[in-house]
DNA sequence: CGGTTACCCTGGATGC
DNA sequence: TGCATCCAGGGTAACC
């Protein structure tokens, strides 16, 4: 999301920020945010973990977006998309940038600084999924007493994993979602975190992950990380490393959201897992 | 305190 | 056809 707005708000000047929906305002009103971001120069788009950070010139300060389920950018001339939230206009520029929530759930924050918005960040997120090191990754895996999967998909103990990703990485580390954080071994978290990297590499590169109506890039392609993953959204469908059939569960500490693994190759008893495939395979 | 659950929302698909 | 139910990318707050 941040990759595809970089090149249409970097160096751009802001005309206009309308918010239609004030629901998605945390912490400022529509005035105030478009009195603060009209006439700024998009210095920078960024992200931490899955949010986009907009950096305004001095003194207009930062703009973080959590786009959570449903909401994401839309870079597209009038009429606009159903379901918009806010729009930013620039300055030259006819497109204008959409930001569509069906569900609502979205929110867009305001902080006058970096170092506000960098301690708005740090209260709620951990370390990035693509840069926090080994040795912190297992610290933080041992000081809980949860499944795994809940802990991987908790923004404060590593930023950057969500409901998909999480189901891709446990799959190629061989690991059961249930079994406890605190209990892995160390090749067990090993290989975990060395599942991240190419999970989440080769789903930035298929453009991120579409299903029905939801989620979109910037300029209003498919993501097509789900036709090339090996579990997420395959219940019933074989095991690409032993065949067994995926399973669909939810799973405690996650009420609700839904999980897939593979009953054979992760086993939540010891010692399984073995059939199919060797420790290194690519991810696909 | 740590872990679990309820809740926030809506459109589309499915079932009766 | 119409109504009810289920489902989904995430995060927070309240509860036990």
């Amino acid at each position: 999301m941040a990759r595809g707005l970089r090149p249409a708000l970097v160096g751009r000047r802001v005309a206009s920020i309308q918010v239609r929906d004030v629901t998605v305002l945390q912490g400022i009103d529509a005035e105030a945010l478009d009195r603060r971001a009209r006439g700024a120069v998009v210095l920078e788009v960024r992200r931490r973990g899955k949010w986009v950070v907009l950096s305004l010139d001095e003194p207009r300060g930062i703009i973080v977006i959590q786009p959570r389920m449903t909401g994401g950018f839309w870079l597209v001339p009038p009429p606009h998309p159903a379901h918009v939230r806010f729009t930013i206009k620039l300055v030259d520029v006819s497109d204008v940038i959409s930001f569509q929530d069906p569900r609502r759930f979205g929110r867009l924050a305001w902080y006058p600084d970096d170092s506000a918005a960098e301690a708005a960040c740090a209260r709620s997120l951990g370390p990035d999924a693509l840069e926090i090191a080994l040795p912190e990754f297992a610290k933080r895996l041992k000081r809980t007493t949860r499944a795994i999967k809940p802990v991987l998909m908790d923004q404060k103990v590593l930023a950057g994993l969500g409901n998909i990703y999480a189901d891709e990485v446990l799959f190629h580390a061989r690991l059961h979602p249930s079994r406890r954080s605190d209990r892995l071994r160390p090749a067990e978290v090993a290989a975990l975190h060395a599942a991240i990297r190419p999970v989440l590499e080769s789903a930035i590169a298929a453009e991120g992950s579409s299903f029905d109506e939801g989620y979109r890039t910037v300029l209003g392609l498919e993501g097509g990380f789900l036709a090339i993953n090996a579990i997420h959204r395959r219940g019933g469908k074989p095991c690409v490393a032993c065949g067994e059939p995926i399973v669909k569960t939810r799973i405690a500490g996650l009420i609700g959201r839904p999980t897939y693994f593979c009953p054979r190759c992760q086993s939540l008893r010891r010692g399984g897992g073995r059939s199919g495939r060797e420790s290194g395979d690519r991810v696909r």
